[in-house]
DNA sequence: TTATTTTGTTAGTATCGTCTAACTTATTAC
DNA sequence: GTAATAAGTTAGACGATACTAACAAAATAA
């Protein structure tokens, strides 16, 4: 068994190790906000379990059954948060730290339920893809608004990461997953662009913005 | 702060007080199947906090503090079975583990949720109170079955306690909480009621069943 | 390339929540 | 009213999860 600990080490380390296939353990300890002594004797620990491969020195990784173990707490979690979004009324930005504790919730009959009553969604609503019961995750092939170019016509897909704050920012924005951005400009000094979508017309958004927002370039359907 | 194990003692304790206002180590401990010790040193943990009142030897009683946090907490299981019945499509039988670790779940406007969309419940699916916010119960009148005499005609309000395996026989026998039961006969020897209700005609439930049906005499409104 | 800084590790400590063994007090049975 | 039993308590241990202090290795800067 694992406990409840244990999941949210190996959900971090799972986030970190997505992009590059390694963390360190400083990575965790911040993320976390736990010592690195802590992270370092725990990642002995998971290595044990036979979910992470620790070597002295050496940037740490998940074991297949690590990878998998860990998709489904994610997959728990952005169940949760699709659920607390469309069936019970909370905002996106609400959801995060209400899933992060009914993450842990050992009933599988309770997720899956979930599941139905939501009509199997794939993603969370942070457009977040939600891995399937056996841990296999869909990868998306969105790229940043803020590698986008001027005139470019993208489908704003995801927001990740996906803070309270930023999020609030784009509901005050008026800013959704599902609409066309049509890039108007963009400002060599500090990176920002003037995009029109919806209603609005020529919304300027910082860079730091931007750089959270995963777009699709072919205008897909949602 | 109170921790998760430290609330489960409360909630036990405050069932096992519900009745002569206090209960002892003992119960506790087969309650929650954890030994005397344990059970003891955490009594005192708790009487630190202010929630337990606790002296050598003496059975322990919850303080005003204790009582009312043990009832929110409840509150929060009794919200949680209701919501998984009502809005999830569980059977009354389904619900009590999933709720026990939900109930432990720190967000308020969680809850809160909960409670609006199920229009401010009084009772759990299987008819015990809910606390309020500030938690307070409401006391009902309700007595046992078993305490009936024949010829009283009488409305099933609750089960009490309320095991899986007696839900799922009342369940067998299409006996939901609001209908009107007839007592038609009572078998000295053994206790055994012969009941009608519904579409059943003179259906037999032994006295242990009876003991843990609790019912209204005066035909009350659900 | 050496010195400095950052990262990682080891050792030792603390708290929480559990246990067993041994002892004390209270209750029950005769 | 004493003996036997049950209940409660104390003491000591252990695993899980955190910490700090001190040291070692790796990465970076001079």
């Amino acid at each position: 068994m694992i406990s409840h600990t244990e999941e949210n080490y190996l959900k971090v380390l799972y986030n970190l190790t997505s992009l590059k296939g390694e963390a360190t353990v400083n990575d965790i300890s911040k993320q976390l906000d736990i010592k690195m002594p802590t992270v370092n004797s725990m990642m002995k620990r998971l290595a044990e379990k036979g979910l992470v491969v620790y070597e002295s020195y050496k940037p740490l990784k998940l074991t297949d059954e690590g990878r998998k173990l860990a998709a489904l707490i994610i997959r728990k979690h952005r169940l949760t948060e699709m659920y607390l979004v469309e069936k019970m009324g909370f905002g996106w930005e609400q959801v995060h730290s209400i899933a992060e504790q009914i993450e842990h919730i050992q009933a599988p009959e309770f997720f899956e339920k979930m599941d139905e009553l939501l009509g199997f969604p794939k993603v969370d609503p942070h457009g977040s893809p939600i891995p399937d019961a056996n841990g296999n995750i869909a990868s998306d092939n969105y790229v940043k608004l803020s590698d986008c170019k001027v005139g470019d016509t993208v489908t704003f897909m995801a927001v990740q990461p996906s803070s309270e704050d930023l999020l609030k920012f784009l509901t005050s924005r008026d800013l959704s997953l599902g609409l066309e951005l049509k890039i108007k400009q963009l400002e060599p000094f500090d990176g920002s662009m003037t995009i029109s979508y919806g209603k609005k017309e020529n919304e300027m958004l910082s860079s730091k913005v931007c750089d959270n927002l995963l777009v699709s370039k072919k205008s897909k359907k949602k």
